[in-house]
DNA sequence: ACCTGAACACCGTTCAAGT
DNA sequence: ACCTGAACACCGTTCAAGT
């Protein structure tokens, strides 16, 4: 919004810097604050030029979300109890998803994340479920209702909406007292089946 | 968007046509069309007219999703088992939403419903939790459990959005007794703790 | 109370043009 | 290839005015 540029000039932009600017903007100002054109000014350009860089707007938030997968704790996967390593693996999601509040609904929109660190997190689940004794189809199958729990417990935690039976409003620790124990039950139930 | 109404005019309009129109427009085109001013569109209104029967769109959309859950077969509360009963619950729930599937990211953005309806679904919930022996907090937590599992795996079901590990798609067939194995899994840890 | 016209304050994205 | 200016095609909502 500067008028200092003319048609030629460039403004030393890169996909990285862009990206950058995005995860402060959305830092400092919350996820509403980060458009197109909010960005656009923070990086001093016109609206468009950030298309050079970027598909869309959409593909520069994927790459948001699955940038915040890094902060989760990946357990060991050979050695140990892989229940245990999974159930510290899921906490450890509830937990990187909380700390962001107002991603967990994008979280939500796109059923998840879809990079790298989406795809290896869900290697290392597979492969655990499988040192637990479920395999192929079975495993995926114990894969998706946990990572299901997972967001949309992290969801609620994040905004309980309204409470069907509206008492008060559920305090924190009591909500991750409860992500505990569904967790538990689920992993019973993988274990078992 | 006709010219033939002169300031002063009634158009007839009611909260209840105005409703039952963003319904149909719903249905005919999807969410994406359902836009204040298609609606007054298809009503014949200019859009700021809809504003004198509903609050905001927010509060439109609400109601829509409230409604939709009087589709959900409600088991009868004091006789049978309650697990059972709680059970058949949760899988009339989980159709209902797939039987919607674009309305299934607003329930899960507003985490559930609001109104009457969804009132009503969490308390024959809680009655049967108790029937079941769980009492209080111990009944509430499980219910959250219960409905963000169900809720969330509607969604993706909906769309699975990429898996982590991507085969091929799986089939709906696939996810429905995907569904049924975590809600058992649910159902099974509830019982016992 | 219920409606219209006009406007406000935005969006994401595309197109043509400059260097 | 990277940027600008201008525009397109929208949004939800508010305000002032008419009857």
């Amino acid at each position: 919004v500067e008028a200092s540029r003319t048609p030629g000039q460039r403004a030393g932009l890169t996909r990285a810097r862009v990206l950058e600017a995005a995860r402060e903007l959305h830092a400092e100002r919350g996820l509403e604050a980060l458009t197109m054109r909010a960005l656009a000014e923070r990086l001093g350009v016109a609206p468009n030029a950030l298309y050079s860089h970027v598909e869309n707007k959409t593909a520069l938030v994927d790459e948001l979300l699955d940038d915040v997968l890094t902060q989760v704790e990946v357990p060991s996967v050979d050695t140990g109890d892989p229940a245990a390593a999974l159930h510290s693996l899921l906490a450890s999601t509830y937990r990187v998803l909380l700390a962001h509040p107002d991603l967990v609904p994008l979280y939500l929109a796109r059923r998840g994340a879809r990079g790298p660190n989406a795809r290896q997190l869900g290697a290392v689940m597979l492969e655990l479920l499988e040192r637990g004794g479920r395999t192929g189809l079975s495993a995926r199958e114990a894969m998706r209702v946990l990572i299901v729990y997972a967001i949309g417990f992290a969801a609620f935690t994040t905004d309980p909406g309204i409470e069907p039976e509206a008492t008060e409003a559920p305090d924190l620790d009591e909500l991750h007292a409860n992500f505990e124990s569904g967790l538990r039950w689920l992993l019973a139930g993988i274990a078992r089946a």
